[in-house]
DNA sequence: ATCGTCTTTCTTGTTGCGAACAAGTAAATA
DNA sequence: TATTTACTTGTTCGCAACAAGAAAGACGAT
């Protein structure tokens, strides 16, 4: 009975404490979204699993879709980290092939805070405008990277001129929008994700 | 004071009643949750604004879930038989193209109906296997259909032999999600939606 | 430092709403 | 008329959302 193993009061400042609780909560909801779907994850049940009490999630974010919009926002960007990362001092066309490989890489990996980060972007599709506009921003920020790459590929000479950046772009993030479907369907169909990844450059 | 307006009670079968309250439901549900969203439909409303009582839905549905998945089927049979009459006729290239100018076509025009169908789609996302598996096969069965045009395509000349054909349809369908995805989130891009489904083809 | 006060973090209590079910009524069938 | 099918009223349970209170850190004054 090892009663220290989680001391009793470990002294940490406020800006600690809602940090830790944050993330505490973030990963409780995600766990739960990942096992029960997003409408199987209730605040109550977050609040206990992080450790706190009923009301806890609900308290600190208020709504469940502010929740939501909270984990998008975080989750959005590690990700965008990862993605700047795996790009770093790349340019044009390499630098799309390097995203696509990172992205079949990532989403092969199967990490579980993708995956509910994906799916609560798929359900942003309805009239709500709360976590809509987070995505919105996150999608157009992707978007400019992207129109960015294929310019700089068109001045290095390696893409055609005529190509219409803007429309171009867009299809690639559509593209690759329709593959994490395809995987969040059907998540057993790693090589087809690939193929599709592949296909895509 | 017309107090003939509506028929005190016309006789009717009740294999015609039962399908009198269908459409009247469908169409009940779908206005609401194109207006409020899918967690903004709730059954009571839809049993009322359907002209019946509260727990009307709830009787002939059973479950929310139930109700999503009656309307996928639905609507996902007209919209197939749409497509179908598009295509009628066509083979291997024609036909994807005539599919995607339908598709663009249905989209800018915008029905109610295949909005909401698209939602739906897009909600099935996660773990619940109610929802899903009525989904997965509408998507298999568009994939099969795109992979038996493309084959049509090579047996006709018009295609590479050497196209793997799953992969390919997997590709044009993964795309297909993608630009209903840009649809759902940004309506109002009318021209960059046909831009994409142009880009496409 | 230590005490008392203020602020921030978290908890218990309550309300209202929707889903889901149960038991009843009305309409059609035979 | 009896039975099956379509629909309604009544009830329970769980969750989201809020309100009011308890506990833990912050901070100045002594």
């Amino acid at each position: 009975m090892d009663i220290f193993a989680r001391p009793i009061a470990i002294r940490r400042t406020q800006a600690e404490r809602s940090a830790l609780s944050d993330v505490r909560m973030v990963d409780a909801a995600i766990g739960l979204m990942a096992s029960r779907g997003i409408s199987g994850m209730t605040l109550k049940e977050v609040g206990e699993l992080a450790g706190y009490s009923r009301a806890m999630a609900g308290w600190r974010f208020g709504t469940k879709a502010n929740l939501c919009a909270f984990i998008i926002r975080t989750v959005g960007d590690e990700w965008l980290r990862a993605l700047n990362e795996a790009v770093r001092n790349k340019h044009g066309l390499a630098a799309i092939h390097a995203a696509t490989d990172a992205h079949s890489r990532f989403v092969h990996d199967g990490a579980e805070r993708i995956r509910v980060f994906y799916m609560l972007w798929f359900h942003s599709t309805g009239p709500d405008p709360e976590l809509k506009q987070v995505i919105v921003k996150v999608h157009e920020r992707r978007q400019r990277d992207v129109e960015a790459w294929i310019e700089q590929g068109i001045s290095a000479g390696a893409v055609r001129e005529d190509a219409e950046v803007k429309t171009v772009a867009a299809q690639f993030c559509a593209t690759i929008i329709g593959i994490v479907y395809q995987w969040l369907v059907e998540p057993t169909a790693q090589h087809q994700i690939h193929d599709l990844h592949q296909g895509l450059k």
